[in-house]
DNA sequence: GCTATTATCGTCAACATGACGCTAAACACG
DNA sequence: CGTGTTTAGCGTCATGTTGACGATAATAGC
């Protein structure tokens, strides 16, 4: 059973806005290969669980929330020869978009998991790097096409809420009013809650909570 | 060695249009488990190769095709635990798209292979049927925002050829004059060749070229 | 009050879109 | 040769979407 078998590992990209930044959960290897080394989240796929099973299974580890917390999708599957100095490991990446956690990583059990700046991780182990930036990609070009900034946001936000998402994933700003004009004229994209809320200075702002589209119509392009 | 490991395996979901319609590569099955059914192409990932060499080997045993013949990419990866009844497989799914080739199946070593009309395969073997549905998804997506429409036409096309493509996959029409406006009008997109071909009646046609594009911009969306 | 700040609405020109008319260039047929 | 048929390619028009940006509303701080 050596020939053309490999472990199998689920690894996940976690992403979430804190602090105004785009942020990825890390842990730092204590033990080789490269230890002291951040790395992304991951394990095992156990021998009777699908693979969706076993990123939702981490992903409850790692933070303690749920994958319907935010939004939950297979990114993509890397498997190069020397990818692990330890053998053969074919691991499946996973892409969450995850909202500002009111309690960071409760009942974690991987010590040393950290929310890290994900535009500057420094070098990563393995082939981790690769796989950050191919989630980043992901997202950008989801926002574009889906509703699914609001993973990022709490179950109500206000508008400025959502642009500063998009601001942030994006790297650029975006002009407030055509902004209010596009997401409020997306078909189900967001639906008024009634309520109001003063959040810094400036007049109070309209809260809203996710509408239930799942494709943007129109989409909202970069820029 | 039998805990959390797995046989890792690549399947291809091999599009093409060809007799007007849009059809994939099956193969029937021969032999237990599923026997007689029609399954995708695939096989085992080897100990020292990458994923996508897998898939690229795969591609050449099939159809003596290289991947740059037309349009290669990572489609997804299934590996519910009851998936193969002889054990447990997990198996990168790749899609391609390719154009219809003078020589079909040149060289195939898979006896059996035919190309079978996409829409209306039957009960495929495994999860096959989900992997077609998923890779069929992904390509009528992919044409809206992306120039691989081409990667079904040969070297050199009409207009009208490559509307056939986006009526093919999408199962609609479209009006001929906006799709030209369009088509010419996107960035990089197409070039013309300078030359023009009659193709069956009517007014000659100019001749175009894959553009340099990457990503469609207008995109052609979907009525 | 007055000012700073943010939310929301409105205006306008440029561009994209769908529906569809019109002419051009080939062939087939008598 | 002339006429009809077919497809290619251009043009028009009403409508919708976009980016740039003006104007007003509602709050806090002073």
């Amino acid at each position: 059973m050596t020939l053309n078998t490999a472990a199998v590992t689920v690894d996940l990209v976690l992403l979430t806005i804190r602090q105004g930044e785009l942020q990825v959960l890390l842990i730092r290897r204590g033990i080789p290969p490269f230890e002291g080394r951040w790395a992304l989240p991951g394990g095992f796929v156990l021998p009777a669980e699908d693979l969706d099973a076993a990123a939702a299974r981490e992903l409850r580890e790692e933070t303690g929330l749920d994958p319907s917390s935010g939004h939950f999708e297979q990114l993509a599957t890397y498997g190069a020869p020397g990818r692990d100095p330890r053998g053969r490991v074919v691991t499946v990446a996973y892409l969450a978009l995850l909202p500002d956690l009111p309690a960071p990583v409760a009942g974690s059990d991987a010590a040393g998991a950290e929310w890290r700046p994900a535009f500057a991780t420094g070098e990563l182990a393995f082939d981790h790097g690769r796989i950050l930036a191919d989630g980043i990609e992901r997202a950008r070009a989801k926002l574009e096409y889906s509703p699914l900034a609001t993973a990022f946001c709490p179950p109500s936000f206000t508008i400025a809420e959502l642009r500063a998402v998009y601001e942030t994933v994006w790297r650029t700003t975006l002009d407030p009013r055509n902004f209010h004009r596009k997401v409020t004229g997306a078909e189900n994209f967001i639906e008024p809650t009634g309520e109001t809320a003063i959040r810094d200075r400036g007049r109070p702002a309209q809260l809203y909570r996710r509408g239930t589209a799942t494709l943007l119509h129109p989409p909202l392009l970069r820029p």
